[in-house]
DNA sequence: TTTATTATTGCAACTCAGTTGCAATAAAAT
DNA sequence: ATTTTATTGCAACTGAGTTGCAATAATAAA
């Protein structure tokens, strides 16, 4: 259905990737505005912006959710799929900004995939 | 810790996935066996299974677990990475038998990654 | 073969992310 | 100012997976 009104908690949940270039675990938005919103709001305006295609979404090794607002973010369906980088020292998840082909496959028709590359980051990793 | 003794448990699920050549996901495990095995023994003997080297494990897009045994899970640790197929119509999900390169990222460290493609299989697609 | 050891199992109760239904609230249209 | 209805908060729920512990059953030892 995606975005309607301009609310308060639409503002406070961009907020917080506006402060943030990396992705964002919704358990961790919802532990950061736990005083100011109730985790099913959290839920529903992220579900929201992904359909209106102002973020999006993917799960982590551990199946956790994490969005993400990035530069490919500008259609209501993502197109752009791009790897995601998750530091296993810092935790930190982003965006890759470029893409890994998927090879055809015979008698496979492919839709889309999904790539997690699991590392160190440069911080952690010099 | 792995698998140390010979069990009717253990015995079940190697024969659920000696009949079936794709993944199979542990909920289905555990409702396939519901009548046999209490869920917590699927869950352990299914990690154990896993320590030996003998099924390998992977996330599905919706966050659920699957189980497969394959070509190249011969030891604890699985070192062939290679990519799962996820059929969106009939669900089944197959092992692919290649390895897609995940090119060097400067000023990171790439330990593993794991990719899930999503599409038709040869039945559904035809 | 019998007995002792301890890995494995089943059960109940729990955790934790996420969902649902519904009444109350607040944007925005009239 | 009033009405409409999207959005929110709350409480209760769902469903996958986990934990502690006593009972059971493989296996080792006698």
């Amino acid at each position: 259905m995606g975005t309607v009104r301009k609310t308060k908690s639409l503002e406070l949940l961009l907020n917080e990737f506006k402060n943030e270039s990396t992705a964002i675990s919704t358990i961790e938005l919802i532990r950061r505005l736990d005083s100011k919103l109730n985790k099913t709001t959290v839920y529903r305006v992220l579900e929201n912006l992904e359909d209106d295609g102002i973020l999006h979404s993917f799960l982590d090794g551990n199946g956790v959710k994490w969005y993400a607002m990035c530069k490919g973010c500008h259609h209501s369906k993502h197109e752009d799929e791009h790897p995601h980088f998750h530091c296993i020292d810092c935790g930190k998840i982003e965006c890759l900004s470029f893409n890994i082909k998927i090879p055809n496959i015979e008698n496979r028709e492919i839709i889309h995939s999904q790539i997690l590359i699991q590392g160190r980051c440069k911080t952690c990793f010099e």
